[in-house]
RNA sequence: GACUCCAUCGUCUAAGGGUCAGGACACCGGGUUUUCAUCUCGGCAAUACGGGUUCAAUUCCCGUUGGAGUCACCA
């Protein structure tokens, strides 16, 4: 039998990172094994749970690539996928297992529960329900009511985890958990346990923090007389102060990172890599992880989020990915720093790509370094210091001269600009790093940046020409002593 | 507090009874280079602690300590 996964948000946020992340493996896993990776929309509580979230983590997933085969907008026969349209299969099995006795109705007011809380924390005992309904017998007309499953009192659950071996929970230490609450509908413990039977889950992969709910949902198995699906629970992503990530540890949505100008493939790369390793590999593909994929490649012990890490694997796949691909990614963060991005040619997005790929980690930073490609020459950022040591009257001077030499070059390649500056400078009996430098600060305002032929070449022959003889007017004008400022 | 999980460089991790405990990020230094970066070479840096088992434990077992997760009519 094929395997078939899952990957189960509750629409009631952005998608997490985690969430990503128990996605990305639940989707390697059926890859690898040539099985069926499905979405199912945990949307029981109603308060919570809103389609605009639902919209949001269907596109993020879409994003990331990470998409499904059955499905919300995809269908599949074993649907409908989300859990606020799936009442009646639910009601069937409440149905069966009060008949059965598997199952109670309880009567007690949540502000008895409130009560007997407190009792029991003053008492240092666990919170928990006391089960004083469970033998009542509470029929259909016994008023205002939730449904709990009898737990057994004795014995203990065996929860078989794919990562930590068998995991065992005395029955004692769980409650009778509430299935269906007083206002009608269903709770996740349930409804996760009829959804995974129903649509064949065979492997759940989730994060460590459903272990413990994991003893529950075996015992819902049991009282509906299903076999379990295999349980992994993987290790939680914290935060570099070792808690579990949570808003206040900052970027925690795929959505933040998307916009800070991380890539999914980036992303993808990163998140795989946490808690999952093969041999050295470090940079890779979701299919060429998918290739070589194994649960035996999963650790055991959690793995705190490292930004400077992600930013190192973004800089990697600015190489890896084609200079077209980066450069059109490359147009909304222009946009987002008032350079109109769409207006700007493929190929000279593709040039810029490349000669700053090296330079920078994040779409974010490319823009802010390209910046000076595409403004005004007085919108350009300049460093005062590097414009105060490079742009000398002296410097200028020979910018200017630079530019009357260049302004005959036929074309405007890299190839002819190196050779045509490299003559201007044997020429004049100068060294190249002569001039490099007071030329870049003339063109791009600052001394660090790209190669100075490629700056030259993808700035294009009339603004190059123009902000070379720009600095040889500065230059003339400090020389005059009418420079002000 | 109860229950449960976890423990190799600062971080992500590899090896798992016998290794100089390997790689990557970060950091530090050399080299290349028109700047910066890249690239390259090198360096720093780890088996939490205590008991066992064994000829031999980082690896297996127990305990301690530390960290984490969960204790809802949320998921």
């Amino acid at each position: 039998m094929s395997i078939r996964v899952r990957f189960a948000p509750s629409p009631t946020g952005n998608l997490h990172i985690g969430g990503a992340r128990t996605a990305l493996f639940n989707r390697l896993l059926a890859k690898r094994e040539g099985g069926t990776f499905l979405l199912r929309i945990e949307d029981t509580d109603e308060g919570r749970s809103t389609p605009e979230y639902e919209a949001v983590i269907l596109r993020e997933l879409r994003w990331l690539g990470l998409t499904w085969q059955e499905g919300p907008e995809v269908g599949g026969e074993y649907g409908p996928y989300r859990q606020s349209e799936r009442g009646e299969v639910y009601a069937g099995y409440i149905r069966r297992l009060v008949d059965g006795g598997m199952a109670y109705r309880c009567t007690c007011t949540v502000e008895r529960l409130e009560e007997l809380g407190r009792q029991r924390e003053e008492a240092k005992l666990r919170r928990g329900y006391d089960g004083r309904c469970r033998d009542a017998g509470h029929g259909p007309d016994c008023g205002p009511h939730v449904i709990r499953l009898r737990v057994p009192q004795e014995g203990a659950t065996v929860v078989d985890d794919l990562f930590k071996g068998p995991v065992s929970f005395d029955n004692a230490e769980i409650d009778d958990l509430i299935l269906v609450r007083s206002d009608g509908t269903p709770t996740y413990n349930f409804v996760v346990v009829v959804d995974d039977t129903h649509m064949r889950v065979t492997h759940v992969l989730r994060g460590d923090e459903h272990l413990n709910n994991a003893p529950k949902q075996m015992l819902i198995y049991r009282a509906i007389g299903a076999e379990p699906p295999r349980f992994g629970h993987m290790p939680l992503i914290h935060a570099l102060d070792g808690s579990k990530m949570s808003k206040r540890h900052g970027a925690t949505s795929v959505a933040d990172y998307r916009e800070a100008g991380i890539m999914p493939e980036a992303l993808l790369n990163y998140l795989a890599r946490l808690g999952w390793a093969h041999g050295n590999m470090e940079i890779f593909s979701v299919e060429e992880a998918e290739a070589v994929f194994s649960l035996d490649g999963i650790g055991r012990s959690p793995a705190k989020w490292d930004p400077e890490k992600l930013a190192w694997v973004n800089g990697q796949w600015m190489r890896r990915l084609a200079p077209e691909v980066v450069g059109e990614r490359l147009r909304p963060f222009l946009g987002r720093i008032g350079v109109d991005g769409a207006g700007i040619a493929a190929e000279r997005l593709a040039a810029v790509a490349v000669a700053l790929r090296e330079r920078t980690q994040t779409l974010v930073e490319l823009a802010a370094a390209a910046a000076f490609f595409f403004v005004a020459d007085d919108q350009v950022k300049r460093d005062p210091e590097a414009v105060r040591a490079f742009l000398t009257p002296a410097n200028g001077a020979v910018l200017s001269e630079l530019a009357g030499v260049l302004e005959g070059l036929a074309g405007w390649g890299e190839a002819e600009l190196e050779q045509a500056v490299n003559g201007f400078c044997t020429a004049r009996g100068l060294k190249l790093g002569k001039i490099a430098q007071p030329a870049r600060v003339a063109l791009c305002g600052q001394k660090v940046g790209p190669g100075l032929f490629q700056i030259l070449s993808i700035l294009g022959r009339e603004a190059g020409l123009r902000r070379l003889r720009a600095a040889g007017a500065v230059g003339a004008a400090a020389g005059t002593g009418a420079a002000a400022g």
